[in-house]
DNA sequence: CCTTTTTTCAAACGGTCGTTTAAAAAGAAA
DNA sequence: TTTCTTTTTAAACGACCGTTTGAAAAAAGG
């Protein structure tokens, strides 16, 4: 069999898995998971489909593992800027900006690193969200229950008089607004008459930062004064 | 042939074309549009595929139709409420909110009228974005072109000074958060240990224009008082 | 009625899909 | 080398896809 953890014990395999990986993360990203073929992936991967299935399992593997390998290191990373920015607070609650802003950032990094994906793998990951494949929800739930766990906690920290249901709505909504302006990335262009330009990705996360963290503070503060009226 | 408009001159069909349409909402609702097969529509809506062709010329043709037939109601909505808004205040700019509003409240009025769409339906549209399939392109471009200059020349009027580019950018995002939370809509109840409601489609929208208003107000807020000091 | 057009239907077509099989090739351990 | 395990390969399996065909049924016009 073997179709364990790359790093564990025996590795005999050449790059035969990783080379599928990428072939499977370019593909899925230009057509979508329904859209792309095991053969498609393993031609381009310059091997064939019953490579693909030892290494993978199934179609479904294959997609879950791609996913992994990537949303787990900018999940990391962010966890890692929220636990820097605590540090540097000196036990005061951190504000929403600090919050979203490590929410947000690592998406950037991502897109921009030397080796890593281009700002298309996000379309990819926010495609992700909204398919109807039921088997991703498992996933989802693996790789962002506990990131969603650890930044509630900061979102309450930081607004000791709002509902615990205003704080889920709101940060539902930065969660979609991330996603539906990474999976309709391209539209701007055309959208804006080639006005605003979609190759630069960290000016989009800059932007969408101060768009996030106006529309969550006026949702909180709208329902503040409602309530005190 | 006869694949023309059903208002238009001759109509001796009983109602198949309806039930192939209503059974395609349903089914692509659920399940996405490669994940539903012309036979299943057809079985649905107790008819043969050969039916399904006839009347819509092809699976591309029934999805675009499907979108069109209940995309084009609420887009006149929101022409007839931005309208009605121009004629109550005198001449004079549109705030943000009366604009957004009259973008986003025909999306409930949808949801929750009494013989049209469920609230799972208008997932399907927040999907229809994000699918990769190049047909939908020109759908959109076909069925939102006339809608998003309309709204951008209300939003220019209510911010004079704002950079061209900027509107483009936060309008963006605001049809990112519409969209986003459409297609994610039913990820909040698990999300939120049940704490909040799904099916309250009207809360959705109310909460959903704060939203917007908000980050788009301190979108163009921040970047003015970037261009000032 | 008969004629003409529109609509429905069962059956088939050509292709492609994800997956499996079984054997060959390659490596590691002895 | 021999033995055992891991990896790669070509070929096939069974199922299902969107679409088309050609004829029957239904509706409209005369």
């Amino acid at each position: 069999m073997m179709v364990e953890d790359p790093q564990k014990s025996t590795m005999r395999s050449s790059g035969t898995k990783a080379r599928i990986l990428t072939a499977a993360e370019h593909l899925f990203t230009a057509r979508g998971f329904a859209g792309v073929t095991m053969r498609e992936v393993a031609r381009r991967a310059s091997t064939n489909v019953a490579s693909a299935h030892y290494h993978f399992g199934s179609k479904e593997g294959l997609v879950i593992e791609m996913l992994r390998h990537r949303i787990a290191p900018i999940n990391a990373e962010r966890l890692r800027l929220l636990k820097e920015a605590k540090h540097h607070s000196g036990g005061k609650p951190l504000k929403p900006f600090i919050i979203f802003k490590a929410l947000l950032l690592p998406i950037g990094q991502a897109a921009t690193g030397s080796t890593g994906p281009d700002s298309r793998f996000m379309q990819l990951v926010g495609r992700s969200f909204t398919e109807p494949a039921n088997f991703l929800e498992k996933v989802h739930r693996r790789l962002f229950r506990e990131l969603s766990d650890i930044f509630m906690v900061e979102l309450r920290r930081s607004h000791p008089g709002a509902q615990e249901e205003d704080l889920f709505w709101n940060l539902h909504f930065v969660v979609a607004t991330m996603l539906g302006a990474l999976a309709n990335h391209r539209r701007l262009v055309p959208f804006s008459g080639g006005l605003c330009n979609d190759q630069d990705v960290d000016e989009m996360i800059q932007r969408l930062i101060v768009f996030a963290v106006g529309g969550f503070t006026a949702s909180i503060e709208n329902t503040k004064a409602k309530a005190n009226q």
